[in-house]
DNA sequence: GCAACTAAAATTGTATACAATGTAATACAA
DNA sequence: TTGTATTACATTGTATACAATTTTAGTTGC
């Protein structure tokens, strides 16, 4: 078998991977020599691995006493949920004056996928994440398309993904249609309103699920 | 004397000077050895440091290639720009529906030393890194506040403040001033307005230097 | 039984040794 | 002379050894 040889850059993306699966969760105490050996490494890949994973927010790191993993409070949620409409909102409003065609075409045809997926909240998850992604690349603002990606990361802390409300999924998709309308005609104002619309709605629909969890 | 002990979080910190101070410019290549012994530790904590640095977007790092101070193009300081402008204005349109009146008591006290540095670059880009900072946190969202110091770090790499320019450390002065009066008065669309104008007028006198210097 | 102190174990931080990779220089052939 | 291949060197990546710190467990005194 192939046993390719692991660097830091395996240990990133395995304990990344970990977290946003959600084997990981909050308040996890993460020990280095516990995961060197899971993953059959040492500990300075580890140790690299881990700084990244602060600087991407999904860690808190105190010296001598070790990396866990983050847990957002009520207040952080609110103010993750604030940027990301800022956010969203103007990468929509970019992509209204800069998406071509055949990408908006592209968006629409993410749609019927959308509505096809059921009860597969990770499919839907992932998909929901290109649509984003998409419009996203769209602006053309490496800045922008870097930070919202840390968002994302963060919200990942949050569990299971919002669209795990069946009616959560419909409101979604027509979300998602206001806003590639609004795109297709160059109406950035309206992509923008849209793409922000979308976001509070996101966010309510996470505090029922923030609220019933509890 | 002290000669107290260099930690990671030191070599850290003594690079970021560095790159902030323009000692170390964009394209400078950093090698391991020669900063660890020039700052007398391993290559262990420099190799945390020169992470953390590629993490905040000061360096650029390829693998079995080593690190280089990250050299912005004309497309990435307009993107940069861009971005800066929408948090700007969405950190002065949150300041003015929450900023006390105390704090921005402490904004109108800034202005007169703003007014009163002459010719001293450094300390005029100082005090205005402290009157957006100041701004920022009237936001009261960790995650804005983090965005917007990693902007102004990039920022950094874009050498000397716009502030030189004699006319435009007037104009800048101008522009804050119409910034608090608008969060004054918890006007959040004027103050946002005011806000992204400043850092488009901002812009405009990047362009210019960079434009004188080449 | 509880508190506080002490010691030992566990864990992280740093230094060094070794391996892998990339770079540059040199030798050789066309 | 130029192009290429080979070899030596420089540099980064990983593993391990050691130091510093924290946490835990145990013991002693009250």
């Amino acid at each position: 078998m192939a046993q390719k040889k692991l660097t830091a850059d395996d240990a990133y993306r395995a304990l990344h991977d970990k977290i946003i699966a959600g084997d990981l969760k909050p308040g996890a105490k993460l020990r280095e020599v516990e995961i060197a050996e899971s993953l059959g490494v040492s500990r300075t890949p580890v140790r690299e691995a881990l700084r990244r994973l602060e600087s991407d927010g999904l860690l808190t790191h105190a010296p001598h006493k070790g990396a866990v993993v983050k847990q957002l409070d009520f207040q952080s949620i609110s103010e993750l949920y604030k940027i990301r409409e800022v956010l969203e909102g103007t990468a929509a409003g970019l992509a209204a004056r800069q998406m071509s065609e055949v990408e908006i075409a592209a968006l629409y045809d993410m749609l019927p996928a959308q509505i096809e997926v059921k009860d597969n909240e990770v499919e839907a998850s992932r998909l929901n994440k290109l649509f984003h992604r998409t419009i996203c690349h769209g602006a053309s603002n490496r800045y922008l398309i870097e930070m919202i990606d840390g968002l994302d990361l963060s919200m990942a802390l949050l569990g299971r993904s919002t669209l795990g409300l069946e009616a959560r999924k419909d409101q979604a998709i027509s979300e998602h249609r206001k806003i590639i309308d609004a795109i297709a005609v160059g109406d950035a104002v309206e992509a923008e309103a849209a793409a922000r619309k979308h976001i509070r709605s996101s966010h309510a629909a996470r505090l029922k699920i923030l609220l019933e969890d509890s």
